[in-house]
DNA sequence: AACGTCCGCAACCGCACCGTC
DNA sequence: CGACGGTGCGGTTGCGGACGT
């Protein structure tokens, strides 16, 4: 198989400026990732793609948490990588706000030592943990068709807590967890796909195929952001 | 103050997987 | 059905700040 790996020419590495970061956020809450290899060069960006969705995902998406973690975020760590492994992914599943990369660090700087010297107390206690966690962290209620989806309502506030948040605003209506959404959502791309706004003149705006492939993607997005809210729905879409 | 060591975290690398043609 | 391209994931590296001597 033939990789892609990131151009060597011209491809800036190491830290993000906040300048980079800055340009990142932009273009991302103004149209969306639509593409990843091409994204940098729309965007203005002396980067590969791949370091532009690994920034966003680890480090500028909103909504992240940083900063320590809490006694229960240790013990469910501790707890899923005695049942799952190395599976970052699953795990960050579990903890709102928390990257799959975040967790890995913290589990090879803190953890590791940690699950090594002590056992985890009660396994029941963690997994009435994880189940409430499943329960409280969004207070979703919801009807069964997406037609219907604008009945949902929510009274979870997400934490952002990146200093970009101000620039990330029409995103949060692509966020089923927000108080603004979903009605924003559809407004929201009928923003991007019409409306001049005075970002216009920094990046070329996407062609018609790349518009459809961000509603598209979005709206898969949405619903399964959805789904994975209600895990013990059997809805589909 | 200067130097060396440790540690946490951001970022890179390469592989696996998946969808499309 | 295989080739290809894009994305996601896990392992690893290396930078920079904190700390100790």
């Amino acid at each position: 198989m033939v990789r892609t790996p990131c151009e060597r020419n011209g491809v800036r590495k190491g830290s993000w400026t906040s300048e980079e970061d800055e340009k990142l956020v932009k273009y991302i809450t103004r149209y969306g990732y639509w593409n990843w290899q091409q994204l940098p060069k729309f965007a203005g960006l002396a980067r590969c793609g791949k370091s532009c969705r690994l920034r966003w995902m680890n480090y500028l998406k909103p909504h992240i948490k940083r900063g320590s973690y809490t006694k229960e975020e240790d013990e469910i760590i501790i707890k899923m990588h005695q049942e799952l492994g190395t599976k970052w992914s699953r795990i960050a599943a579990k903890l709102p706000g928390r990257t799959d990369n975040d967790i890995k660090n913290h589990w090879h700087t803190t953890l590791k030592k940690q699950a090594k010297n002590k056992h985890v107390k009660s396994n029941e206690l963690v997994s009435k943990k994880i189940n409430e966690e499943q329960v409280d962290t969004k207070g979703v209620s919801c009807t069964s068709s997406p037609s219907e989806l604008s009945t949902l309502t929510t009274s979870y506030v997400p934490q952002v807590s990146h200093d970009y948040r101000s620039l990330i605003t029409n995103q949060d209506s692509l966020d089923p967890t927000s108080k603004r959404s979903p009605g924003n959502f559809w407004s929201h791309l009928c923003m991007v796909k019409n409306s001049p706004t005075e970002n216009d003149h920094q990046f070329p705006k996407p062609s018609e195929e790349q518009f459809i492939f961000y509603y598209d993607n979005k709206l898969d997005e949405y619903f399964h952001q959805l789904m994975q809210e209600l895990p013990d729905k059997n809805y589909s879409y």
